[in-house]
DNA sequence: TCAGCAATTTATGTATACTAATTTAGCCAT
DNA sequence: ATGGCTAAATTAGTATACATAAATTGCTGA
């Protein structure tokens, strides 16, 4: 899978993470040259960044208008969820079954620097580490294919906590991780399958708030990004704001 | 989802369906001039394609040498199909939950014409509707991701037959998908899972031959490939060919 | 003051030109 | 002949130019 830039690279990563930060928010147009000039690139490179990062589900682009960083829907937001939860098991199936003392210092050590960066109040640093905990996860599966997919569900789940979650809510609870890791170092996969499951639905709860049924959650959408917004402050100057109160 | 050009999405199936037919054979080089002149585009949109194509996994693409059409190894291969187990499984006890009548009708439509296909000898429409059926499946799922992904393994499964399977074995059997829609009918969402599973089994074991183990077959892939490429007739004159005997 | 239209500006769609790297072919030496 | 070395031809990487469509601004008239 080698890419053809390592500057497209760049500015993918770059872009992803100012996106799953909210550095830049919801709705924050993305125009090609803009992008470009920030990058020192040509659109013609901008282009291939924003076409991956449509693919991954992080921006919404449309034929001929500006680029924008995705604002999901309720109605995807549950999609990405119920995706995550049937891969996230079967990752959990596949760790159980390859199983290694190894693995278990491994997502150890993960668990102890998120607890670190909890105490720490360090929001940024925990978000991201509860992300990387479910990643490794995903890695020790032995399975490169189902790793990408979780790679992308996880990023999309982070975008769409920001959305729809209530502002500081962290998305994982470590004492869940902590029990799954228990499970998996006896040998009880479908425990360990099982508190996965649980840990899944209790994340998606935390970050769909009310689980509002199809289409009268339209308004309610755009109330709670409302609400996002204007919580969030800007940090860097973003290339232009979509919705401004 | 709407894609920027039309022509974009025309060179894309197109190229889509030549791979998955194997009119292009797996290691076919795809140099862009000669694409671009095919389908009369620039490079600029053609590498949109085969950039679109890679992340799919139809091609492989690396930083500076011409693009190719993919060679799954035994071990993409695997992947492929667990993942693909996990996800139709998760299919199935969607459409089970929200099972309506009318499902039945439009999937004993496709058997019929899956039947009348296998009845006809004609391989080509036979291969292409079993995969319309386990496509279609993922569509009443109501989960757009879902399907979207499902779409993606399934086009990568006919690929992974195209490269390991024997000539002329077809990748479904008929009684399994029927049977499936009779669980389906009951309201039997357990035994449907258990049914799609123990068919995408089958599917694999067909495909995959000999299963093999990681390291040791490395040079079975080669080989088996190797008998591929030595049964296999040219139809049209392709692009270039990659290994000859 | 506001609605609606026109001119302007901005941003995208696509082709093409130029550069740099890779592959191929031919040639020399062993 | 065979192995490697150099030159020529291919082919990808990237920027830029031009055409076209969308968004915006400002103007005019009710």
């Amino acid at each position: 899978m080698a890419r053809p830039s390592p500057r497209i690279e760049v500015a993918h990563e770059a872009l992803r993470q100012a996106i799953i930060e909210q550095a830049l928010k919801p709705g924050t147009k993305l125009p090609e040259d803009v992008i470009g000039e920030q990058f020192a690139m040509s659109r013609t490179l901008v282009r291939a960044v924003l076409a991956k990062l449509e693919a991954e589900g992080l921006v919404d682009a449309n034929p001929k208008r500006t680029a924008t960083v995705a604002q999901p829907t309720l109605a995807e937001a549950r999609d990405v969820f119920e995706v995550r939860r049937a891969l996230e098991a079967e990752a959990v199936r596949l760790v159980a079954k390859r199983w290694q003392p190894s693995f278990a210092d491994e997502l150890d050590s993960l668990l102890r620097q998120e607890d670190e960066a909890r105490a720490r109040q360090d929001e940024r640093v925990s978000i991201h580490l509860a992300g990387e905990f479910h990643l490794r996860l995903a890695q020790l599966s032995g399975n490169a294919l189902l790793e990408r997919y979780l790679r992308e569900l996880i990023t999309r789940c982070s975008l769409i906590l920001a959305v729809f979650g209530r502002p500081h809510s962290s998305d994982c609870a470590i004492e869940e991780h902590s029990a799954l890791i228990a499970a998996l170092r006896k040998g009880d996969a479908d425990g360990a399958v099982a508190i996965m499951h649980s840990h899944l639905g209790a994340v998606e709860r935390r970050a769909l708030l009310g689980g509002d049924d199809e289409k009268p959650a339209a308004l309610g959408d755009v109330l709670s990004r409302y609400a996002a917004a204007v919580t969030a402050r800007q940090t860097t100057k973003p290339p232009r704001t979509a919705n401004q109160p």
